[in-house]
DNA sequence: GTTTAGGGTTCG
């Protein structure tokens, strides 16, 4: 239509209220009606539709430009029928406690179905059906006692007995049941209508339901207080996951306590685990593996490491237990307590994801924080984690995908912090030395993997490489196998107690059979035979082992050669004392990052690098798991 | 204005 004015139809209470509220030239905003045809059109010429009240929905705001006053809500009350009053009818707006209820699961038809009961004052229970393609619509529960709002519900009566099933207009708000929390609505919806009578009866219904008795007395039960046979509800953080077979996957969880029991250890291949494939043996030992069946498997698929969870009606057997996928060669555990979550939605067995604001979340996570020796990785633990093999740390920072840079400020050598910000142009126009502080936007940043930001250096001849993968150095292993001949190694090669290992006099090593030696001995020197004596490898690939850490030399600066170490008086044979005496020029780890930064003036392209030990100081990272927040590892580096 | 499910332990 051209026409710029159109008929609102108001109805009963809203009618009444606007009419007393509302005054000729005040703006008026109108939501929530519906648009119909005008009966009056032919006669009157005005606009072919009219919108009309709808009773659930209607809500009218009145702003008046002249007075500036706020505006005046006209919103019709709902009204909210007792559970004890309902009759099969038309739809009705509830409140009620939730007394059972069974997290959404996919129906046979085309949508989620989430099945609650419900009870208020009345006494009266209530069976509610809720059907809904969208899981976002369901009621948010997440235990027995949280109060639910269902609007647009219709009672239905099914075996004589009244029961409440999802209708049009439908909507559901759920709030947390526990005396004294914040009242505050869970919901998807962008907009809804909440006030103080909508806070009172919440509040009324939590001190009513706090004195019934049908709150179990404690919500969930650890990893501390499980039973064998016991079904009981497990809040957790998810560290791991790996898939076992089609009705089945692992879930590798804790929540800060130690489980009496010992636990069933399930062997899963690293390159099918999602998250670390293995922990230090002290957070080992308070990992429970959880094996989840059927139905569940498919909303376990959409977990990520870090999540916070809540398992529901989950199962502890104890002896032994057979895991599916699993092959005869592989012992099974017995003792072991195994949790199983059994196919089925009977007792509102499922999986739900916590948001990381809900009071379990924040309690989980300051017992988390508490057990000792799970802070952030200490430097020797990064260190660790940064001279091992780029391809195994694959998993460990697969989720990392959003990385910020935070500039704080420089260090108080170089700079003091009153040193006021400049714009991006003008230190593009200033020489060069001077100390600037910028504010700035972080536009892109390489690598987007932390493990590829790792270098080799030498600070010799300053030059920077890359550190091989393990094709390359498994390929400079097998050429130094090809070559190898006779050879008579000096006598004190062949003591486990020196730092020189090789297999020398047969044919070399391979990369495997090293890193398997590896864990054995505490240096090993791959070597190989040349012309009878022995040599070091290409320096392509490392001259040392020591654990999982692999050292590399600098071919321009080293000469190497095989000898005795004068590790005499020595206590420590570190890395250090080999390459000195093998005459290798040790290349150090370093870290090196670009980073691309921009203001309302200029972008301007930044290189840091560091040495990857005492990386520290000038800048502050944030490693972050972008999907839903929680962490598996966080890591500030600061 | 349809259907789905309509609570009540797997069987690994």
């Amino acid at each position: 239509s051209q026409l710029s004015s159109i008929n609102v139809v108001l109805m009963g209470a809203l009618a009444k209220e606007f009419s007393q509220a509302v005054n000729q030239g005040d703006v008026v905003v109108a939501s929530g009606f519906t648009v119909g045809k005008s009966p009056t059109v032919n006669k009157d010429k005005l606009h072919p539709c009219n919108l009309y009240y709808s009773t659930l929905l209607a809500l009218v705001v009145i702003y008046c430009p002249s007075c500036s006053s706020s505006g005046i809500c006209c919103a019709p009350k709902y009204t909210y029928v007792r559970l004890g009053d309902l009759k099969a009818g038309p739809a009705v707006n509830v409140y009620g406690v939730v007394t059972f209820f069974k997290q959404p699961y996919k129906s046979r038809g085309t949508d989620f179905c989430s099945i609650l009961k419900i009870t208020d004052q009345s006494k009266k229970e209530i069976l509610c059906k809720v059907f809904c393609k969208k899981l976002e619509d369901h009621p948010n529960i997440f235990q027995i006692g949280d109060i639910v709002r269902l609007h647009g519900v219709k009672p239905h009566s099914y075996r004589n007995c009244i029961e409440l099933v999802k209708t049009f207009g439908f909507s559901a708000l759920t709030f947390d049941g526990v005396v004294g929390r914040p009242v505050e609505p869970r919901t998807s919806s962008r907009s809804f209508h909440f006030d103080q009578d909508d806070r009172r009866v919440v509040e009324e219904l939590r001190s009513w339901a706090s004195g019934q008795g049908f709150l179990p007395a404690v919500s969930t039960i650890t990893l501390s207080a499980v039973e064998p046979k016991q079904y009981f509800d497990l809040t957790c953080q998810l560290l791991a996951k790996a898939p076992i077979d089609t009705t089945c996957i692992l879930l590798r969880v804790w929540d800060g306590t130690r489980c009496p029991y010992k636990l069933l250890k399930v062997i899963v291949e690293p390159d099918v685990t999602e998250g670390p494939s293995s922990f230090s043996a002290e957070k080992e030992s308070v990992i429970a593996n959880i094996l989840i069946y059927d139905n569940h498997v498919e909303s376990a698929k959409q977990l990520k490491p870090g999540d916070f969870l809540r398992i529901y009606n989950l199962r502890a057997i104890p002896g032994s237990s057979k895991v599916p996928g699993l092959t005869s060669t592989q012992a099974v555990e017995v003792d072991h307590m195994a949790f199983h979550l059994h196919g089925g939605t009977a007792f509102g067995r499922g999986i739900r994801l916590l948001p990381e604001d809900s009071p379990e979340v924040q309690e989980l996570k300051r017992v988390i924080a508490a057990i000792p020796g799970d802070e952030e990785l200490s430097d020797s633990e990064m260190m660790e984690v940064w001279s091992t093999p780029p391809e195994s740390l694959v998993p460990l920072f697969v989720s990392f995908v959003s990385l910020t840079v935070f500039i704080m400020c420089v260090t108080e050598r170089t700079c003091g912090h009153d040193v006021q910000p400049v714009m991006l142009s003008q230190l593009k126009r200033s020489e060069p030395g001077r100390v600037h502080h910028v504010r700035v936007q972080l536009r892109s940043y390489e690598p987007l993997r932390l493990h590829q930001a790792l270098k080799l250096y030498c600070s010799k001849c300053t030059t920077m490489r890359e550190v091989p993968d393990d094709e390359v150095v498994d390929g400079v292993f097998s050429e130094a196998s090809r070559d190898s001949g006779p050879c008579s190694p000096p006598t004190w090669a062949l003591s486990g107690q020196t730092p020189i290992n090789g297999r020398s006099g047969i044919a070399g090593s391979t990369l495997e059979e090293t890193c398997h030696l590896a864990s054995t001995y505490q240096n090993i020197v791959p070597v190989r035979s040349s012309g009878g004596q022995m040599d070091l490898l290409d320096l392509s690939a490392p001259f040392l082992f020591r654990g999982r850490k692999r050292y590399y030399g600098c071919k321009r600066c080293s000469e190497a050669a095989v000898r005795e170490p004068c590790a005499v008086g020595v206590e420590l044979i570190d890395e250090k004392v080999v390459a000195e005496a093998l005459g290798v020029q040790l290349l150090q780890f370093v870290l090196l990052m670009k980073l691309e930064l921009q203001d309302s003036t200029d972008t301007l392209d930044v290189f840091l690098w560091r040495d990857a030990v005492s990386f520290h100081m000038t800048i502050k990272v944030q490693l972050s798991l972008h999907q839903r927040g929680p962490l598996g590892i966080q890591c500030w580096r600061s």
